[in-house]
RNA sequence: GUCCCCGUAGCUCAGCAGGAUAGAGCAUCAGAUUCCUAAUCUGAGGGCCGCAGGUUCGAAUCCUGCCGGGGACGCCA
């Protein structure tokens, strides 16, 4: 039970002895701290509907209130409860609030999507980080979570470039229609060759309707299996993954599994086979649709095309028979889509079939959409010369901007070169993934490099550096012989709000992890590292003479940073010891 | 055209299961270091919460309309 959930239960037992709806005893931070720690408006709520006076009510459920945990409950205005906390009832809660799901769930989330040929580029960045935070964060409650990478390797791009290639290198085996397999594994293409490749095929089959019908067939007979075409799919799709694993890697992201829309393309004929039967697939204008427009719907849900008029699959299909895949092999209990708004429409369309065909219920099929990360212009973010951003580079760019923030700032120094790097590429990386978990995820926000790579106020580095000095400051203790941590007393109001800071952890977790918005771990995160900083710079610790006084702030100092370091690994953020 | 997201301090953004004096960071101004990392801390100024109605004892929050920005809308993903 979380903090807030205790005394809630608290104030809901004396709302229901006054003779009300136990619900209304939602407690709350105090919108007015210099006021009190908490406060429950429910009195307010309950008087209107039971036609009753609220400050009479409120008066009647501090009565009735146990007051074991609170130093005051006070009404106030039109009938708040204002309520603080006993300051060794909430000593005793630091710790003990770390919240864990009562019911765990398997999980698959799908945070990936790169597309095999293409490198990964800024665009990429998000549904990375924020897809890694949030599986992190349903694991750290007990969720049993598989990360999916979900490649992009069997629509209509891998026709465009095998045509691509053929255009250009006719005279290669792999197009030779009379050749037999097995083909040799090592086509001379390079990955460099296949980056160069993509866009220059995507762009001819836009521009040109011969081009892209060309494409399309490719398309067609690479998924019929025509051996010279799959030798080289292979051999791109090794390329990329190759590839993508260490940019993935330098950012912090781990995926449990590698597959690709190619890995459910098996399973496309059965479940048309199944659609059929039941009736759900229909033929028009010479492809196979599925009709998911309901009558009650405000806008026009289009239908989804199975197959196209050619006979080939594209990521509708796919989608589904990766369903289908999942719950096969893994048996979820959810499915998680960490991907961008602008594929609400296809997510909507994708859950309706699923469940019209009984495969999965929709409920438990959750597109997690996020906002575009834009540039100081308000427009997606792209480089100086108006292209797109390499993720290679823009690691590399926050990288060399956190290192000249070090050398300013006079930190790192003296750590040997390893160190300092190791170091500037933690501090630029948790720059770039904090400022982007700390917006809200369903929100589109300006990435200023010069804002967030200055390192003041609400940023990674901020919560970097509290932790090392919390490192510190334990280390010097330790080696002052201080002795190790003792009974936390709250004494001080910096101790008091730290303590309040780390009691509330337990309610910060359960909050990010119900509406999948890392940012709220975010916000509490920076507030206890505040509170911190506050704390260390109003109360010593290592030299302070009292021995148990010393013991507990030592205990405050332990606890806070064991809290950081839970924090850091729901977000995916790797820091330093020193900085 | 229809639908979706957004509009809060000079800037970037929280808050939106209705409630007290709308918060944070940056920027600006004024302070703090014989002492555990000053990337820190203390204080100040700064707001018709896009506009107009409605519901309510009470609206940044709920409803309607309008204005402005972004996005989606059958064979691309």
């Amino acid at each position: 039970m979380t903090l807030l959930d205790e005394l809630s239960a608290l104030l809901s037992a004396a709302f229901a002895q006054a003779g009300t709806d136990a619900a209304y005893g939602r407690v709350k931070r105090a919108d007015r701290p210099d006021l009190a720690q908490f406060q429950c408006n429910g009195a307010l709520a309950a008087a209107k509907a039971t036609k009753q006076n609220p400050r009479a009510l409120a008066g009647s459920v501090v009565e009735h209130l146990d007051q074991a945990a609170f130093a005051d409950a006070a009404i106030a205005g039109p009938g708040f409860i204002n309520l603080t906390l006993k300051d060794d009832w909430l000593s005793a809660q630091i710790g003990a609030r770390a919240w864990k799901r009562p019911a765990p769930e398997r999980i698959v989330i799908d945070y990936g999507g790169p597309n095999v040929a293409k490198p990964l580029h800024v665009g990429h960045l998000r549904a990375a980080i924020i897809g890694e935070s949030l599986k992190r964060i349903a694991r750290a409650v007990g969720d049993d979570v598989t990360g999916d990478a979900h490649l992009g390797d069997w629509g209509l791009q891998m026709g465009q470039l095998i045509s691509e290639l053929e255009l250009r290198q006719p005279d290669l085996i792999y197009f030779d229609p009379s050749a037999e397999g097995p083909f040799p594994s090592d086509p001379p293409i390079s990955l460099k060759d296949l980056e160069e490749m993509y866009p220059a095929a995507s762009a001819a089959c836009k521009a040109d309707k011969d081009r892209a019908d060309l494409a399309r067939r490719a398309t067609k007979a690479l998924q019929d299996g025509r051996s010279g075409y799959r030798a080289l799919w292979r051999h791109f799709v090794d390329l990329s993954i190759a590839a993508m694993k260490k940019d993935y890697a330098d950012l912090g992201v781990d995926f449990d599994l590698w597959k690709g829309e190619s890995d459910a393309d098996p399973l496309i004929p059965e479940i048309g086979d199944d659609l059929t039967s039941r009736g759900l697939l229909e033929h028009s204008d010479g492809a196979e649709i599925i009709r998911v427009a309901r009558e009650d719907d405000k806008k026009e849900v289009p239908p989804i095309i199975f197959r196209n008029s050619e006979g080939a699959v594209g990521y509708h299909a796919t989608d589904i028979a990766t369903i289908v895949d999942r719950i096969r092999t893994m048996a979820p209990d959810r499915m998680l889509y960490v991907v961008d708004a602008r594929q609400r429409l296809h997510f909507e369309q994708v859950f309706r079939a699923v469940d019209r065909a009984g495969l999965f219920e929709e409920s438990r099929l959750e597109h997690l959409w996020f906002g575009t990360m834009n540039g100081k212009d308000g427009k997606p973010f792209k480089t100086r010369e108006g292209g797109t951003l390499k993720l290679r580079d823009f690691i590399d760019m926050v990288t060399d901007k956190a290192r000249e923030r070090l050398v300013e700032n006079g930190l790192a120094e003296g750590y040997g070169d390893e160190e300092t790097a190791s170091i500037a590429r933690m501090v630029g990386v948790a720059a770039l993934k904090f400022a982007d978990l700390s917006n809200p995820r369903t929100s589109d926000y300006v990435f200023d490099i010069d804002r967030f790579t200055s390192f003041e106020g609400k940023t990674g580095p901020y919560l970097l550096y509290a932790r090392a000095r919390i490192r510190s400051v334990l280390a010097k203790a330790d080696q002052a012989g201080a002795g190790g941590a003792g009974d936390i007393v709250v004494a001080a109001p910096e101790e008091r709000d730290l303590a309040l800071a780390l009691a509330l952890f337990g309610d910060a977790v359960r909050d990010a992890y119900d509406k999948r918005l890392p940012h709220i771990l975010c916000e509490h995160a920076f507030g206890l590292a505040q509170s911190f900083s506050k704390f260390y710079a109003a109360c010593r610790v290592a030299d302070e003479a009292d021995n148990a006084v010393r013991a507990s702030r030592i205990g405050l100092v332990e606890a806070t940073g064991e809290q950081l370091d839970a924090i850091f690994d729901m977000l995916g953020i790797e820091a330093p010891d020193r900085m």
